[in-house]
RNA sequence: GAGCCAUUAGCUCAGUCGGUAGAGCACCUGACUUUUAAUCAGGGUGUCGUUGGUUCGAGUCCAACAUGGCUCACCA
């Protein structure tokens, strides 16, 4: 990737630069008057035919003929045909062609018309180098599949493999029927801050930063929630955010160190009304970006239509593990459960947390249908409210589809004095050592205590989303430039 | 953080038992005025990821390291 040791085929292309420059011709031109795309010329080619036209693109297949020759221009909608012939362009234009490279963009004004092949094509009048191209693109018939290369040069794999260009078009349209739903039905989108002087809201391990001037440490934020719940104190009633958020955690195919999420909070409702909420949104998006609710993931074939199932957490590990929670009530008796059943656990697990465990080891992977799980233990759910009923649950549900987490979502905490002793029983874990306990946030505390509404919030894995819906196996798939190791050459 | 696998030309990949480094595309020279993975004739362009070790001799065997992928752990 250095300057030095330039290949062959690098040290020509220098050659073929200074050579245009030479004969006076400016190789990155500063602007080119394009009058169609090459899709355009496409879609309208019974109107264009005869017509003159300028085309842009990058050169992407080239087949000379001597005094004539062919070429693939690829602009963003597609690729179009040119045809270059001496009795047309003229020698110097030939000239202009035949040395061009693949890979280098440029400008073709000429007529349209279609091959004696049936193939639309620009028969050249004139051609203008653009921008002259200094390296090799990969090859043409296998294209880019070395994934380290097409992660670290994004750029290489956009050129060379026109189904990653539309996975990044999806992402966009999937955003954008989000905006469109959640503002049609009212919800507010807002930016709140990155940097956070304490990381809360998620249980997670943050990126830690410092400001120079304030000299302070200042935490990148792992959850969007604690800001847009203040919001809601403030008497905003239905507020959104998407955002990026960083967890200084491992990196598989599912998590990315920087991920975007979308929260939203509604005043005046509950983690009932928000599962539908939920599954309304899901189902708008697939239908309007997809143009259907069925899709397959990975082989899986997926319905996404309400309304989904509803599954208690209890009912669903007696269901896949045989063990029914309802009669274990001790912190012991549900270790020993584990224990004949195989789950590790830690030693001082609770109840509530090995119930999670079950959850996560038995009932999860058979999630494959859209299922909304219900009733968390309040061991694993700090931010959540209670139970009327049963108060040792969370009125909560996460969304599973294809045996992975898409949304949790929960009825917001608002008692002060509950919220308080749940940050102090994590603060007590952080202390015996879970580093992705929460921490005491005061301020957060100090905004309850002046009276949140009841609400309902939701999170939603953005990138998750687009994975489902763009039958992406790794969440490197769906994000642009993921995060990788620099590389030492 | 752990285990397994991979790393050879610009790209995609072969490389046998340890004995002078190979192919296709791309590229270079030439031919060709409707081709489309254009074709024809000729040309191999390389720090075999890095550093050590074993050996008369290492792309090949061994070790460490680097980067990536997968699985696990952690998590969304």
């Amino acid at each position: 990737m250095s300057q030095d040791n330039l290949s062959e085929q690098m040290l020509i292309r220098r050659e073929k630069l200074d050579k245009l420059r030479q004969q006076g011709i400016e190789p990155y031109a500063d602007r080119y008057a394009r009058t169609h795309s090459a899709e355009e010329i496409h879609l309208e080619f019974e109107e264009l035919n005869g017509q003159e036209v300028a085309v842009a693109g990058r050169i992407m297949a080239k087949r000379g003929q001597g005094k004539a020759g062919f070429a693939h221009l690829q602009d963003f909608s597609g690729q179009i045909q040119v045809y270059v012939k001496v009795d047309n362009v003229g020698e110097a234009a030939l000239d202009l062609f035949n040395r061009a490279d693949l890979g280098d963009i440029i400008g073709v004004k000429g007529t349209v018309f279609k091959t004696q092949k049936g193939e639309v094509s620009v028969r050249a009048t004139s051609i203008s180098m653009l921008s002259k191209s200094l390296r090799p693109l990969p090859e043409k018939w296998h294209g880019l599949t070395n994934v380290e290369l097409r992660y670290r040069q994004r750029y290489l794999d956009l050129i060379v493999n026109p189904e990653v260009r539309n996975v990044f078009v999806t992402r966009s349209k999937i955003v954008r029927s989000m905006r469109g739903f959640l503002e049609a039905k009212g919800f507010l989108e807002v930016e709140t801050p990155t940097l956070h002087p304490i990381a809360g809201g998620a249980a997670a391990k943050p990126f830690q930063t410092h400001h120079n001037a304030l000299d302070m440490d200042l935490f990148l934020r792992i959850a969007l929630e604690l800001p847009l719940k203040k919001l809601i104190v403030g008497g905003f009633e239905k507020v959104f955010e998407i955002g990026r958020n960083f967890r200084n955690e491992g990196i598989s195919v599912k998590h990315n160190p920087e991920f975007t999420m979308m929260e939203l909070y509604q005043a005046f409702a509950d983690y009932n009304d928000i599962m539908e909420l939920t599954e309304q949104m899901v189902a708008h998006i697939a239908q309007e970006v997809l143009g259907t609710m069925v899709v397959e993931y990975q082989g899986e074939q997926v319905d996404l239509a309400p309304p989904w199932r509803r599954l208690p957490m209890l009912e669903g590990i007696k269901e896949y593990a045989g063990v029914d929670f309802a009669q274990i009530t001790s912190d012991q008796e549900a270790r020993n459960v584990a224990a004949a059943k195989g789950l590790a656990v830690e030693q001082d697990a609770s109840r509530g947390k090995i119930i999670n465990g079950f959850f996560e080891e038995f009932v999860e992977p058979h999630l494959i249908q859209p299922t909304f799980v219900t009733g968390h233990p309040v061991e694993v759910s700090p931010l959540a409210k209670r139970n009327r009923i049963k108060p040792e649950y969370t009125d909560r549900f996460e969304a599973f589809i294809v045996g992975r987490e898409l949304a949790n979502a929960f009825s917001e905490l608002n008692d002060p004095i509950d919220q308080r002793e749940r940050f102090e029983a994590q603060a007590a874990a952080r202390a015996a050592g879970d580093e992705e306990a929460h921490p005491v946030d005061e301020d957060f505390l100090n905004a309850l205590e002046f009276g949140l509404p009841p609400t309902g919030g939701l999170g939603i894995g953005i990138d998750r989303l687009v994975m489902l819906l763009t039958d992406s196996p790794s969440i490197r798939d769906v994000i642009l430039f993921p995060t990788m190791r620099p590389r030492e050459d």
